[in-house]
DNA sequence: ATTAGCAGTCAAACACAAGGTTTGCTAAAA
DNA sequence: TTTTAGCAAACCTTGTGTTTGACTGCTAAT
């Protein structure tokens, strides 16, 4: 799989992605004279043969190189370092991820932000998949005559409450009912069992009329799909990039964000506690061609609170992405260790 | 105020306005020459006088003309029509609108993302200002020992909920107490209620420690203000709009849309139950001099549905905008009046 | 009061030349 | 054998000058 490089010409790739990440410019040989202790003439020919192996790309003939997107392949599996960050972001992350919240998406989401932020691209997040986290308890609450609140603990702490109108009056019977019909049947099972076809709710001694039975599971099931929620942070970073002075390139990245399931279809498919990198076509979706994603899924004690993925253009600062990425990751299971979570 | 025109000169002005908010080109004489029956030297002289009165402007000495903030002033007071909606867009909106919501709050999302789709402007609402809202019932939910729920109803029918963790068990006997304190307190009073100093919740007998009343009381709060969310949608459309073919111009909006705070002022000031609409200038906003937002709040039989605002270019398609938010505005009371709400 | 005609103005489009990078190749040096 | 210096060729970028075409404003005729 992975290319056999000699140490020079691994020098050659790394300190020219290193130098096309920041200046988005083609690199020339003449550029790396400085950091290389070999001629510009020495360097031409090691770039000349990098790109025989398809690592580096010219634009036009005498241009400088830019990487490829085996290049950046090769770079982020073999070359990339993690340890990017400044005392100062490092402060930054910490301070952050103390806020004290109170339910676990909520820290996932301060995750997001404050990754956007300290990358300076695009952020988003999907929720865990809930469907086979474990009901351990549900409960009813009447909020008016006609209206009822459902509230769902799982024992990944994640709490989903619905409101459910009707247009009848329910009784404080009714709810109790309902309490127990719910409880019977679905504590200790996973939240896809509510799924499950209607009769398999219906139980002999009902007091408790169908047609309202239906409606909760429904109501329920609404709010249960609802939470892969998307959330997105820091959609302005993109006018910063030079890449999207072209105006389509712009375009499609507005338009990609807008299309959210594209990019949580992408985020489903990240491994678990794990951090993956996708690189331009890598995502095989055409529309996510000119951009790379970085997925970042994390488990706290077995529990998944949900995918956070970095987007940006293919020019991206992976180092840097990765190196937050693993700082917020330790963050976390430090916290959780000494108790703080 | 409102300058004295004669009737062509306000065609004229009217015809450069349609024109150019259709091609965002500036408008010649001869364009027009087909609307209007005379020559383009006539339709010329008259461009000439309203350009000396402030409505139009040249970007150059042999260029068309463009309207001015003044002079979509004057065509937003006295010229705009509101019947611009197509029977297809009109069925659109009625699609929409019929969706089955159990939350008000819900509502208001459909009409923001319907009135995005159909004008391809960004939307963005704020909900509506809840801290005078009557409080009618608050119930409290132990969901773990240490985990409590806080569900809080106004006249409104806006439902908060709030969860909230504690560092030691709560008894039910607490939790009872917890409820008697806070219906005595507060049922009938304004949610800003639950801003008074903490000295005021606490009273004779007792069974709940101070800490944990503060900690519920700053746990409420926090959702009470948090309710003020931005919601934005379509923000992708301003690729579609050639006025951000200048990055800078571009790079303007999105981050107008990052500092949402700037634009929920300016929804905020909008008057309760009304279409209010802010040229330019108008919103003595420094960063958004070069975009105009149509507020629209609308009331439900007094309930305070939240405002709605559209932001584009000050080019933008009063007309339709204004149409729009009507058609939307008078579905609602229909609804309402005939018992679907 | 309106209009035709015409000169003047300016942006946008195009072509062309000059200047500057950067490469690949060759031949010399290490 | 590896590295380097030197140089021609390639090609982008910038600037300049020219042309074209779309307007307007003005004047004089209708």
């Amino acid at each position: 799989m992975s290319q056999e490089l000699d140490k020079r010409k691994k020098r050659v790739l790394q300190a020219i992605i290193e130098e096309y990440i920041e200046t988005a410019e083609p690199v020339s040989s003449g550029n790396l004279v400085n950091e290389l202790e070999c001629s510009s003439a020495t360097i031409r020919n090691e770039m000349a043969e990098l790109e025989k192996i398809g690592f580096l790309e010219k634009t036009h003939t005498s241009s400088g190189r830019v990487p490829s997107q085996k290049g950046y392949r090769y770079y982020v599996d073999e070359l990339i370092r993690d340890d990017k960050l400044s005392k100062k972001e490092m402060e930054l992350i910490r301070d952050r991820l103390e806020t004290k919240v109170n339910a676990l998406e909520d820290l996932t989401k301060i995750a997001t932000t404050t990754l956007s932020e300290i990358t300076h691209y695009t952020a988003i997040t999907i929720g865990p998949d809930v469907n086979n986290h474990i009901i351990i308890d549900i409960k009813f609450v009447l909020l008016g005559s006609r209206v009822l609140m459902a509230v769902i603990l799982t024992d990944s702490g994640i709490i989903r409450e619905s409101i459910i109108k009707f247009d009848e009056d329910i009784t404080q019977e009714q709810v109790e009912d309902l309490t127990n019909l719910f409880k019977n049947k679905l504590v200790g099972k996973p939240l896809q069992t509510m799924n499950s076809p209607l009769e398999e709710f219906i139980m002999d001694e009902m007091k408790t009329g169908i047609n309202i039975i239906k409606k909760v599971i429904e109501e329920i099931n609404k709010i249960i799909n609802e939470s892969q929620q998307v959330y997105l942070n820091g959609a302005n970073k993109v006018v910063d990039m030079p890449e999207f002075k072209k105006v389509d390139v712009a375009k499609d990245f507005l338009n990609v964000l807008d299309a959210k399931d594209l990019v949580s279809d992408v985020l489903n498919t990240g491994v678990a506690d794990d951090i993956k990198i996708y690189i331009g076509e890598e995502t095989e979706k055409e529309e996510l061609r000119n951009f790379s994603i970085v997925t970042f899924n994390h488990l706290l004690k077995d529990k998944d609170i949900g995918t956070i993925g970095i987007i940006g253009p293919t020019r991206m600062d992976y180092s840097k992405v990765i190196s937050v990425m693993k700082y917020i990751s330790k963050k976390l299971n430090d916290d959780f260790k000494n108790g703080k979570l």
